[in-house]
DNA sequence: TGTACATCAGTGAACGCGCGTTCACTGATGTAC
DNA sequence: TGTACATCAGTGAACGCGCGTTCACTGATGTAC
């Protein structure tokens, strides 16, 4: 058993996987800005000065969590579009999984939605990043529909950021809303996507 | 001159203006969890304790700002809806609208934006309350246009919803990207509020 | 297998610092007569 | 108009506190022979 060159690494990976949860659970309820580093080491069991083995600063270990966090919407999105487009059960059933999800990561949601915009610029810089990827994989998806016959590079774009735009505030709502609003955003998001899909069925006929 | 009830309350005023804007000149770099009473006080001029003369904490001073940053998206809105609705022009002009807004109250919209869902809970609920009596008050000005004739009250008001959101996602790009990417955001979001149109044309005939 | 040395994740104490809030105060403004 | 008293916005000092970061250390894990 002298060449398992691992038991090390693996408890620096538990220590590592422990302070970031402790990030992700204290940031359901504040600001990135708002929390510290003693306060995340003392939720996942470390010293202190045991943070600063794995990460210069509270901003880096943030932009980890951006990562993973959008690791799991990607695995949404590409289940949305596996589906086909246009009938009105693919609509049902895409705020189907957006509550799904936002039930399954309310954590990873709620924390892109709050640092999107926030005060830490690397780690809003991240996300708009993996939002830009995020929209071509979309308007890529997009792409591959016989809908999409005729339409621009430009215009399959647009659509996608529209779309994924939809999303985010629909999975924002289902966040903010307590399970009583539920129903009623769902309905409000259903809407929503049904008069984008008239004017996607539209979008050629007219100037 | 012994009846004039104003120099000392026009003073306190003037301090409290002066806290008001101290705070919403930090909060274009942090977050509102990132600022402390001592930082304000210090911009303001005043000193530390006099920060208690008007405010409880910081979030009460906050709800303030909220009510102000969008008292200018009111007017904002108004001058929009006051144009007549459909034509390629006043997507045109909305869209313009929508940058001089961001360009002459960038603080506020950088304001609402960060704290919309950021991490003081009655400071968001201010925000949430706030941007629904801003969607009542398009889905009334969409309700008296010729073309809403027909439209269920329900379905104004997603489209309402619709449109503001398109609207706040559309002034915090502006507000993230610089001057170079303003024709770029301004394109995409004339095309979005195109395709948008177009589901509005058609949402009668449809299902 | 056993031994001697190297590595390095995690510790605990220590530092200086700026924070929010309180308090008794001051002095200009306001009021009553 | 003048005087005596009341109000209260703003002050400056003081408090206890938790913060981020550093440091020399410890001891389990890894490695070379």
């Amino acid at each position: 058993m002298s060449h398992t060159p691992g038991v090390r690494q693996a408890q620096k990976q538990q220590s590592r996987r422990a302070l970031l949860d402790a990030a992700l659970g204290l940031l359901e309820h504040q600001n990135l800005s708002g929390i510290g580093v003693r306060e995340v080491t003392r939720e996942a069991g470390l010293s202190p000065a045991g943070f600063y083995r794995h990460f210069r600063d509270l901003s880096e270990l943030a932009v980890v969590l951006v990562e993973e966090s959008l690791a799991s919407l990607h695995g949404m999105i590409r289940r949305v579009l596996a589906e086909q487009d246009g009938s009105e059960e693919i609509i049902d059933r895409t705020v189907d999984l957006i509550a799904d999800h936002v039930r399954e990561h309310r954590a990873h949601v709620r924390f892109l939605a709050r640092e999107r915009h926030g005060g830490v610029r690397p780690v809003r810089e991240a996300i708009a990043a993996e939002f830009e990827r995020f929209t071509d994989e979309v308007a890529a998806g997009l792409g591959a529909q016989p809908a999409a016959a005729g339409w621009s590079a430009e215009d399959l774009r647009m659509l996608a950021g529209l779309y994924v735009e939809h999303m985010v505030a629909t999975a924002a709502a289902f966040m903010e809303g307590g399970p009583a609003e539920e129903a009623r955003i769902a309905r409000a998001a259903r809407t929503r996507l049904r008069l984008i899909s008239a004017g996607r069925r539209h979008w050629l006929d007219e100037g």
